[in-house]
DNA sequence: GAGCACTGC
């Protein structure tokens, strides 16, 4: 049987080897054998050890069967966690469990659809038969009876589990949302989509139909719906209309472990609603890293243990720090592809420009190695690589060269291949402990990427990518003892990292009064949370005691940042709507200028032909016009250098925004473009929105943004062919200066019509754009005389 | 005169 191959692996128990190497190519004899592996045996790893024991899944699926479950391995499991929580709730050995399985079988007409009335289709069976095999499985009757017990749910298993699929249609037959919906959130699109597909095959039913999944652009579900897939912004969307979610009677939050920003506001939401709604059920499924703090959270909440289904992954440390992880990443590439047996590596980097180096280095160092090596193939992964290139990735690797040795393939990628995208038939992970993240400064009110080291946590995912298909090694660039002492546990959840105006916002629009004390599983710095509400005040969104205006109303309508949301709706009095919303819609999606590294200036000079004199915000409404005037041609943006798929995404939100609009009873109307009026509106539009960031010119040549004073130059992809004294921007990035991106020129006295409170005189410190000001301030009173 | 981890509404 093969599935006996398999482990019940968890991400503790990738078995841990200290097995130093080397990474100087003299001693790689020494370096990469496995022979003289001396494993670890602290306690808990011998715990994990125990608890890792390959346990024959097959037989399990079986009934009746209770022999192949090892009973020590069961009781392990249910010691390590009494001591964290006494709610932790063992799975039970399977002989006390077939005693009252029938009970509440919800299998009990197996040959009837219970959805469609019609026998089931072979399909499914076969399907069912793979079900029966996946470690949920096992655990169906104990989580429904859970879910029946307690309001909140913890649900752990990680990979391969088969939570995902099986948990909703377990609690979905046996009744529980008893009669309205389940909704399973994601935080992906495809995964939404994906799932939602597979599991109506599994229920033999169409898709969109009894089983349907709901994203941006594209709902799939209708009034049958009783399984919903989501992605958990959208489900956050739903809830701002419907704060009491009071269509589902099952919500369960899936991968709940990556806190993004929309699960951690859905946390604290269902916490406020729990009590209000008795018969609301809730699961939370978790990866194994930090389900105990969701346990802690929804006080009370059992948690439920479902293994996972990996095949072990050997790790191994360097002895010492690496003074350069790139170099060192290429060298372990070389000796992997030396040393080790066939299979691919996939390598872990932080950014664009660092993955074409390393991809350029990989093959120039195998190059040099002539056909003593197989052939290799190495191929970049990361976001902004267009689809077709994307797909590269799961080409095969090179077949045997001339002397009969097999090749490789190399993915070298960022963390998109941690969680995003998975890549079957790697056995090599090289993680040199970094990646970009998003950081937030909210005295600047800047949000950067910074070169960081990645967590426990996510180490542990990354070594999972190596046990996919079969047993694999991970090599980690740096030695045990920093991955002990020197990595967080976790990755900082994004409500930590991140600016909260949008949240902010969304919170007021749930109903949430008390933005500072609401129950965060994280609570944000006060400050963050002050510098948003402030924010939003100054934007007319807020009233000076905190709550929500009419046009605070309609701007949490829009999926947008509160500025970008201000700038539709002072559109329609300055008639400039159709421009105002391509101009947002074109900033809400990859940059849509391409910039080819051997053809910078022609592409450059292709943007040219879009630019126009007063900044780049005009700039992006002409190339849209014209892509639109082009009718959506991909054949044209490609000439003139500009990325068709944005631009149709662009489309898309702008079509969006403009529903948005018109449900709130916007008027869509602009003024002619001969009106001379015409572009100055628009400027008008954007400052309302962007006030905050103005920058002005000193005398001395360099800019500084008002009232923060930070010396920033216009970034070089500006159009502008001038200095403007005062201008706008849409972006504050920390790179190698600090640049101001995406730039309008604006006149000074629009700031006291647009924004008098936010450029009250008064309040403002003395500087040399204040003393401007004041000047400028001193004409206009003059000329109102 | 240059650089953008990754999601999502």
């Amino acid at each position: 049987m093969s599935s006996k191959k398999l482990g019940n692996s968890t991400d503790d128990d990738v078995i841990k080897k200290s097995k130093r190497f080397s990474l100087n190519p003299s001693d790689k004899e020494d370096s990469l054998s496995t022979t003289n592996i001396s494993s670890k045996s602290s306690q808990k790893d011998r715990k994990d050890l125990k608890r890792s024991h390959p346990k024959s899944i097959g037989t399990d699926s079986s009934e009746s069967s209770s022999s192949s479950s090892d009973s020590s391995s069961e009781d392990e499991r249910s010691s390590s966690k009494k001591s964290a929580n006494h709610h932790h709730v063992p799975l039970e050995p399977e002989q006390k469990r077939a005693k009252n399985e029938k009970s509440n079988d919800f299998d009990h007409n197996p040959h009837l659809n219970p959805f469609t009335n019609r026998p089931f289709s072979p399909a499914y069976y076969k399907i069912l038969e793979k079900r029966k095999v996946l470690p949920a499985w096992e655990a169906r009757q104990k989580v429904v009876e859970l879910v029946k017990q307690y309001q909140v749910l913890v649900l752990q298993g990680e990979t391969g589990s088969g939570k995902t699929t099986q948990v909703p249609q377990f609690l979905l037959l046996a009744g529980i949302a008893k009669g309205k919906a389940i909704a399973c959130t994601q935080p992906r699109r495809v995964a939404a989509m994906s799932v939602a597909k597979r599991v109506s095959e599994e229920m033999d039913v169409a898709l969109g139909q009894e089983v349907g999944y709901t994203i941006r652009f594209e709902d799939r579900s209708g009034p049958k719906t009783v399984l919903k897939y989501l992605t958990d912004g959208m489900l956050l969307r739903e809830a701002m209309n419907d704060p009491m979610l009071s269509r589902y009677g099952v919500i369960i939050l899936d991968e709940a472990h990556e806190r993004t920003l929309s699960t951690d506001i859905l946390f604290g939401l269902i916490k406020e609603v729990l009590p209000k709604r008795k018969d609301l059920k809730i699961v939370v499924m978790s990866a194994t890293l930090n389900a105990e703090k969701f346990q802690e959270y929804f006080e009370g909440a059992p948690m439920i243990d479902v293994p996972g289904r990996m095949y072990p992954v050997e790790i191994f440390y360097t002895p010492e720090p690496e003074k350069d992880y790139l170099i060192a990443a290429i060298r372990t590439v070389i000796q992997i592809h030396i040393v080790e047996d066939e299979g691919d590596i996939l390598l872990f980097l932080t950014g664009e420009e660092e993955i074409e180096q390393a991809c350029r280095e990989i093959r120039d160092e195998v190059k040099k190695l002539g056909n003593e090596v197989g052939d290799m193939l190495v191929v970049p992964l990361y976001s902004s690589l267009p689809p077709a290139q994307q797909q590269r990735i799961f080409d095969q690797a090179p077949p045997k060269n001339k002397r009969g040795v097999p090749g490789r393939k190399v993915v070298v990628s960022t963390n998109i291949a941690e969680t995003s995208l998975t890549i079957d038939g790697i056995v090599y992970v090289i993680d040199p402990g970094f990646a970009k993240n998003k950081i937030y400064n909210p005295r600047l009110r800047v949000e950067s990427l910074l070169v960081s080291p990645i967590s426990k946590a996510s180490a542990k995912q990354r070594a999972g990518r190596a046990g996919r298909t079969r047993p694999g090694k991970c090599f980690r660039l740096y030695p045990e003892r920093a991955f002990e002492k020197e990595l967080k546990e976790n990755t900082y959840a994004e409500i930590l990292r991140s600016n909260l105006n949008s949240v902010v916002l969304t919170l007021l629009k749930l109903g949430i009064q008390d933005i500072v004390h609401f129950d965060y599983m994280d609570p944000p710095a006060p400050e963050t949370l002050m510098r948003a509400l402030e924010e939003l005040n100054y934007l007319g969104a807020l009233t000076d005691d905190g709550k929500l205006t009419q046009i605070g109303m309609r701007m949490s309508e829009f999926p947008l940042d509160p500025q970008m949301s201000k700038v539709l709706l002072s559109a329609e009095k300055l008639q400039c709507v159709n421009e105002a919303v391509s101009i947002i819609a074109t900033l809400n999606v990859p940059m849509i200028f391409l910039r080819p590294k051997d053809q910078q200036s022609e592409a450059d000079a292709a943007k040219s032909r879009f630019a126009h004199e007063d900044g780049d915000h005009l700039t992006y409404l002409n190339a849209f016009n014209a892509y639109k005037l082009k009718k959506e041609s991909p054949d044209w943006c490609y000439d003139h250098y500009l990325n068709s798929r944005a631009l149709k995404q662009a489309n898309d939100v702008r079509e969006q925004l403009l529903q948005i609009m018109v449900k709130i009873g916007m008027k869509i109307q602009s003024k002619p473009m001969n009106d001379p009026d015409y572009y100055q509106n628009i400027k008008k539009a954007i400052l309302s929105g962007y006030f905050m960031q103005v920058a002005h010119l000193q005398r001395a040549g360099h800019y500084l943004t008002f009232r923060d004073d930070q010396v920033v130059a216009i970034h070089p992809s500006s159009t502008l062919d001038h200095k403007p004294e005062w201008c706008m921007y849409n972006e504050f990035v920390l790179t190698s200066k600090n640049y101001i991106r995406t730039v309008t020129e604006i006149r000074p006295d629009w700031l006291f019509e647009i924004a008098p409170e936010y450029f009250d005189l008064d309040e403002i410190k003395n500087s040399e754009a204040k003393r401007k000001l004041e000047r400028v301030y001193k004409r206009m009173k003059e000329s109102d005389e």
